[in-house]
This record gives C-alpha cells, sequence and structure tokens, in this order.
RNA sequence: CGGGAGAUGUCAGAGCGGUUGAAUGUGCCGGUCUUGAAAACCGGUGAGGGUAACACCUCCGGGGGUUCGAAUCCCCCUCUCCCGGCCA
C-alpha cells in the first residue's frame, strides 16, 4: 500500500512517479481528497466521542450525590445518536479510501526505466556465452518426449490443460534441481524454511495478491484460502502483524514449494512445452531488511541468482524491469533471463524485486528503532523456477543424438 | 468430527459493569552503587491515529448485542490447549 501521508504532502512528485507505472492522475486526486476529508470527518466523530465520554464520567458522581441522572442521560442519547450518524460517514469513506489505496500499485524507484512494456526493459549485463551448436539444437519439449522424460498429455488427463508430468530424468533432475539451489542459498547466508501451500486471505492482501488479482488466484471452495503462487507470500507473511527486534534484521530466507497460478489472460501464449503451468516448482529468497539495507541485500539476491545460473553453465542475461512491465508490488525488480538455445531466445527464469515498505505496510511488518517502530522492507526474488532451469539445461545440454549431458554441479545430486 | 478449558502488554499473569489502556512479576532501556560485572535500589517502557508538542480518539482474538457506561454480561465466528474418535 502506498504512504497516504506521503502522498498528500508530495502529491505532484508521487503522482509523476506513478505515472510510470500506468496510473491514472484522477484516481490519485481522488485518493488524496478522499483523505483530507476522511481525517476531518474523523475530528468531528473524535470530538463527539470525547464529550460522550466526558459525560459518561459524570454518572459516578452523580450518583453519589444522589443526583437525577435522566437529563444527562438524554444528552448522552443525543450524542450518541450523533456518533452513530458521523461514524457510518467515516466507515463509508474509510471503505473507499481502502478500495482505492489496495489497489494502486507500489511507487518505482527513480532508476526505474519508463517504458510501456518488455521491449523497453534495458539490458544490464550478460553471463556465460551461448554454446555454438553443430548441429540444430531441439526445443525441450522435442527433447522430453524423445526420452520419455515429460508426459504432457497424461498430465491432462489428471487435471487440465497446462499440467504436466515429470518422468525418468526429468523427475530426478527436478529434485536434484531443488536440493542444490537450497544447499546453494543456505551456503549464501539464507535460512531454510519450509511453508504451507495454502495461505488465507490476509495473506494474499499482505503481498499483494489481494485484492486486486483474484482472477490469478486457484481457491479452495468454500473455505478463505487460497493456493500460494508463489513462496513469496507465505515467506512474507511469516512476519506479518509482528514488530520485530532491531537485532533479528536482516531475516534472510529461502524455501522450496510448488506454485499455482491461473495464468488468466495468457491464453495461447506458451501453450507449448513446460514454460508456463498452473503448477510449478520453485525455490524462492525473500529478504525482510531496515530500509537503509534493502539495496544492499537486492544486490545480494541478484547475485545468488545469477551465480546460481553461472555455477549450472547457463547462459543468462540481467534485466532491469521499465515502468510498464513492473510488478504491482515492486519498486525495483531485475530479471534474469536464460539462455534457451532451441528457441534461440532469452526467457525469464527468475525475477528479483525490491518492494520497499510496500508489503510491509499492508502486512504491518515492523521493527523496533529505538522507541519508533518502523516499517521494514521486503524484497522476493526466485531462485530459481526449477522447471524453467530443468528445461534450460535440456536445451543447452542436449547432444546431437538426442541425449543430454548434466552439469558437474548437480553429479552429486543424482 | 465429538466433549471440556481458554484467548489480556516481550513473556507470565490479575482484572466487583464506572478515572483500568489495564495490578503484579518478568524482559528491555536509562540512572545510582561498583575497578568492572552481578545483586540491590530509583525511573522509563503496548499498538494505531492525531498534534509543532500536548490534548484528544480507537484498540484487551474477530464481529454483533445489552447498558448512560463493557476487558468485564449475552450471541456468533476464529484460533489455541486438554480428552476421545479418525488418519498420513
Amino acid at each position: 500500500m502506498l504512504d497516504l501521508k506521503l502522498l498528500q504532502n508530495s502529491f505532484d512528485e508521487v503522482a509523476k512517479k506513478l505515472r510510470k507505472k500506468g496510473v491514472k492522475e484522477e484516481i490519485l486526486a481522488e485518493l488524496k481528497r478522499l483523505f483530507v476529508v476522511l481525517k476531518e470527518q474523523r475530528a468531528k466523530l473524535e470530538n463527539l466521542q470525547a464529550q460522550k465520554n466526558e459525560k459518561s464520567k459524570l454518572f459516578p458522581l452523580y450518583k453519589k450525590e444522589g443526583k437525577d441522572v435522566a437529563s444527562l442521560k438524554d444528552e448522552l442519547d443525543k450524542i450518541k445518536e450523533r456518533i452513530g450518524f458521523e461514524q457510518k460517514i467515516v466507515d463509508e469513506l474509510e471503505d473507499e479510501l481502502a478500495i482505492y489505496a489496495l489497489n494502486i500499485p507500489n511507487i518505482p524507484d527513480d532508476e526505474v526505466p519508463v517504458g510501456n512494456d518488455e521491449e523497453d526493459n534495458v539490458e544490464i549485463k550478460k553471463v556465460l556465452t551461448p554454446r555454438e551448436f553443430d548441429f540444430k539444437p531441439k526445443e525441450h519439449w522435442e527433447l522430453a518426449e524423445n526420452l520419455d522424460w515429460i508426459d504432457f498429455k497424461r498430465g491432462v488427463k489428471l487435471a487440465k490443460s497446462r499440467f504436466s508430468v515429470l518422468k525418468n530424468g526429468a523427475a530426478k533432475l527436478e529434485r536434484a534441481l531443488i536440493n542444490y539451489m537450497l544447499d546453494f542459498n543456505t551456503k549464501r547466508g539464507f535460512k531454510e524454511v519450509c511453508v504451507p501451500y495454502i495461505v488465507n486471505k490476509e495473506s494474499m492482501k499482505g503481498t499483494g495478491q489481494l485484492p486486486k488479482f483474484e482472477e490469478d488466484l486457484f481457491k479452495i471452495e468454500d473455505e478463505e484460502l487460497y493456493l500460494i503462487p508463489t513462496a513469496e507470500v507465505p515467506l512474507t507473511n511469516l512476519y506479518r502483524d509482528e514488530i520485530l527486534k532491531d537485532d533479528e534484521l536482516p531475516i534472510l530466507m529461502t524455501g522450496y514449494t510448488a506454485c499455482f497460478r491461473k495464468e488468466a489472460g495468457s491464453a495461447g501464449r506458451d501453450t507449448r512445452g513446460m514454460i508456463r503451468q498452473h503448477q510449478f516448482d520453485k525455490v524462492e529468497l525473500v529478504s525482510i531488511t531496515k530500509p537503509e539495507h534493502s539495496d544492499e541485500v537486492f544486490d545480494k539476491m541478484v547475485e545468488c541468482a545469477s551465480d546460481l545460473l553461472t555455477t549450472l553453465g547457463l547462459p543468462h542475461r540481467l534485466v532491469m524491469l521499465c515502468g510498464g512491465d513492473l510488478g504491482f508490488g515492486a519498486a525495483k525488480t531485475i530479471d534474469l533471463e536464460v539462455w534457451l538455445p532451441g528457441q534461440g531466445k532469452y526467457r525469464e527464469i527468475s525475477s528479483v524485486s525490491n518492494t520497499r515498505d510496500f508489503q510491509a505496510r499492508r502486512a504491518k511488518i515492523r521493527y523496533k528503532e529505538g522507541k519508533k517502530n518502523r516499517l521494514v522492507h521486503t524484497l522476493n526474488g526466485s531462485s530459481l523456477a526449477v522447471g524453467r532451469t530443468l528445461i534450460a539445461i535440456m536445451e543447452n545440454y542436449q547432444q546431437k543424438d538426442g541425449t543430454i549431458t548434466i552439469p558437474e554441479v548437480l553429479k552429486e545430486y543424482l
């Protein structure tokens, strides 16, 4: 959630920044107006409440002195009536404000490039050079079918389209990758955490999936529960509604979970193969830091994901997302795109974001600095999407005869 | 799923329906004492909003209700613990 006070105090500046993310100025103006009106209305209400409290305190005194309380009661009834009236207005304003406020995306950092979509993202650097093939490299689904590694048809039979089944080498490789990634991250100081794959509404609200993106989530019928779209949700919400101690920070976590996404709105995209599934495995990094350390931790997380790809021998590049391509909660995002020789393209395999205090404000994650409570910064990043890593290994390590060699670092995990 | 108990500040734990936002202990911070520390003693210490700072308002799991007034009474929900059933 954006800082309403900041919006009120420096409207032009905030509006300018949010324009980068495509937010309409009318909405911001309305938000600001509501905020001011609500403040006035609250003052009115609180004034009456103060009167009520004042009068109520007279009762014991009157009784002691044996005075009649009937007129006092009358007076209070009148005040109460007015309170009820003003309260209703406050409630309505609050609801209205909440709807607006919860649907405004995060303010992008200054360094975020202007742009509308992924075309305008800015490449930061390339790591490792793609291998030269002396044959035409195949796409992963073709390799998978020949090796009997991935069963797309039966995945669909079991659930629906965009589900698949891993078999043989793919199944083993998937498991090896998860273990390798977790170990790798742990060595870099991220503590391993294993969390639920199902969370409640409050958690989804805390990280920003709700209320705006309900249609992307799988919801459990008859329950206010959802399948997580990323481990970012449970990992970040671990500390929802908590005030952390100064010396607990930073908290660096890594965890493996399955992720579930409806992929609404991506009909027709990546329908072939395993790039875009309703269920996929991901090893995630989540950090909770003091504001002054979040940039440093952000770099560390990007480096961690990039080094992971490097040790796996996978060529990739780092891309800074432009304003238009930035996710709802992110102030800044760097995507890691892995080289897929079969497609002849770099494809997203990891995304590291700093949400600054956006999620912290929603989820009320604070820490104590001296006597004051301050909002933390939260960061998240994939380290890496496991299925896509599997694909990348298949395509990059394929041999002329259709077999696949295994990256050196994974051998001890198989 | 059935039976019982409970949900209060960092934690533990009080709280006849009325100056109780909350006793007491503990933890933490500051001070006195000490070469230093411990002990002892003194002071401070919940959250959110609001304010220049006060004032003031809200919050005792969540939501309703009774009352002039509710942490305290009533109803619903959620969660936790104990007992039983079922089960990886």
